[in-house]
DNA sequence: CCCGTGATTTAT
DNA sequence: TAAATCACGGGG
């Protein structure tokens, strides 16, 4: 028997758009990670948009092509993980087409299922709320780092996105505004490409 | 407010 | 080769 499509994984062709279509349209939708056999997942609340080549917030900014950005070149729907910081990873979806390096960074997931694995990886986490509420956080609670950079999230088995919904939320539901820790960016620095579900507790910042 | 921490990027 | 930077998180 066929449940339809409860558990179907968002495919190809949801990725290969605009950066910014794709950052409101995760907004929803389930991230999914699998280790040992066990499930993590949390739904995606809060994105933001990195435009590529032309726009000064975006490690590929002016072309810019190194080991550490080389998956933000592959086509859409893969995984671009990075390091900062001397200590904490962050995890984008790339987006668009093979060669257009644009991405979207996760910023906050609302923690649903596997929570009991989440909790040692966030020794400092008191309530749920602090458990995925960034974009670091997420990383540790779902164990993301580099080991899963350029992971193809349609054909993976260790890390992809569930499809809840097949419309994006309403646009009443969406708070857009300009991007978080961007502040070198010049005139990108007001753009609103930071996209989060209205009244959401598990939202970064507010 | 400040700091940890180290890879990456930029300046010399 | 050296210095500055960093799509952050935690503590005061």
């Amino acid at each position: 028997m066929t449940l339809s499509t409860a558990n179907a994984r968002l495919d190809r062709g949801f990725y290969r758009r605009e950066p910014i279509r794709v950052a409101r349209s995760l907004l929803g939708q389930r991230l999914v990670r699998v280790e040992d056999g066990a499930r993590r997942a949390g739904i995606i609340v809060e994105t933001e948009a990195y435009l590529g080549i032309p726009d000064k917030a975006a490690h590929t900014y002016n072309g810019r092509r190194t080991d550490r950005n080389a998956s933000m070149w592959d086509d859409g729907g893969h995984a671009y993980v990075y390091f900062t910081y001397g200590m904490h990873y962050c995890m984008n979806v790339v987006a668009g087409r093979a060669e257009q390096p644009v991405a979207v960074l996760l910023r906050a997931l609302e923690p649903v299922e596997g929570l009991v694995l989440m909790w040692p990886l966030r020794a400092r986490a008191r309530v749920e709320r602090d458990l995925c509420s960034g974009p670091a956080k997420l990383c540790q609670a779902f164990g993301i780092d580099r080991a899963l950079d350029g992971n193809d999230l349609v054909g993976g088995d260790a890390l992809f996105i569930e499809r809840v919904r097949s419309r994006a939320l309403p646009a009443s539901r969406i708070v857009a505004s300009p991007r978080i820790g961007i502040g070198y960016a010049a005139e990108w620095v007001d753009r609103p490409l930071r996209f989060h579900i209205r009244d959401n507790p598990h939202v970064s910042v507010t």
